[in-house]
DNA sequence: AAAAATGGTGGGTGCACACCCATCATGGGG
DNA sequence: CCCCATGATGGGTGTGCACCCACCATTTTT
């Protein structure tokens, strides 16, 4: 990975637009690279209508698992429980999803999907497909369920939810 | 994707860790986390030795295609023109790169890779392998190539750099 | 020679994300 | 009945990223 400079040199009067390949052979690079395409499209669109992903996989929680309390949420998406408050207080507000507190442990704010909620994570599941089509648009059908069942295997493989993340630099 | 809820819910009891199907079966879903815990697990490598992702994608740049004006890396890289300044000053530092006055035109600074420069590159190479081992696990060597070639023809499929990314809201 | 264009530099902004802590209500055990 | 654990909430912090603008040096154009 040393030695192709001098040969693979762009001229540079010209335009020097290609990512350089000891980046684009890294898997990792790849796949951060059109993650973060692939978010940030999908980010755009849910801006739009004033959410953000959380927002979104909050409401897929609820539509796949029943309701939830939103302790069980925080532990489910990997969400710090001081953020799923605030997540819910915005889907409260166009009544999407609604609190209730549980009769049995009355602690417990157990969280529920409304009918305009689903109606409107519906809304958002075909808008995430417009902009799959567009970012997976290279790949044929076929390509695109391969591409998929990968990801999904690596996906299962991954330790902690977001968590596991931020680089905590200095660990004195 | 409306009616599984009822027949999927988790037990409440249990341990509800499983994602939402509702997101897990987008495919730009796993990219993202995908993607995400890719760049998050090297982010944080990389922060060990006080770097970030453009300073690695900077020295890759000129050990892919020789020296950079600081305009061409702008463009290459798809990164604002202030913000390679400061990369290359801070590549500079521990002397990986070099600046120097292009002579025909004095404006421009040429930065080259020098061999520390180089060195550390192959450095962090080893390390992105590592990384990358770590998160394509489940995959074998023959499906990681598969994965790669996917993400290659996505990633070339892509409008532009990272540019084309943030919520540029009002294009006025 | 003055004016416009280009390249580099420094400073500062806004946003999303992850994280942490103090506070309050409730539940349950000593 | 008091104390502690749990759940929810609000407020605030730090970081990385992308972006923008104002300024200076130099080149190119007029």
């Amino acid at each position: 990975m040393t030695a192709m400079n001098d040969a693979t040199r762009a001229p540079e009067g010209a335009g020097p637009r290609a990512a350089p390949p000891t980046l684009t052979g890294l898997t990792t690079y790849l796949l951060s690279r059109t993650g973060k395409a692939a978010r940030t499209a999908f980010a755009a669109e849910l801006a739009g209508q004033g959410m953000r992903l959380w927002h979104m996989a909050v409401l897929a929680a609820l539509a796949d698992f029943g309701p939830h309390a939103q302790r069980e949420l925080s532990v489910r998406l990997a969400i710090d429980p001081s953020d799923v408050v605030k997540v819910v207080d915005e889907l409260a507000a166009p009544g999407w999803v609604e609190r209730a507190r549980d009769p049995a442990d009355r602690r417990r704010v157990v969280i529920s999907l409304t009918q305009p909620g689903r109606a409107a994570l519906d809304g958002l599941t075909v808008r995430a497909g417009e902009v799959q089509d567009a970012v997976l648009a290279p790949l044929d059908p076929a390509e695109r369920r391969q591409l998929h069942a990968l990801l999904a295997r690596v996906h299962a493989g991954l330790p902690a939810g977001p968590g596991a993340g931020r680089g905590r630099p200095s660990p004195p």
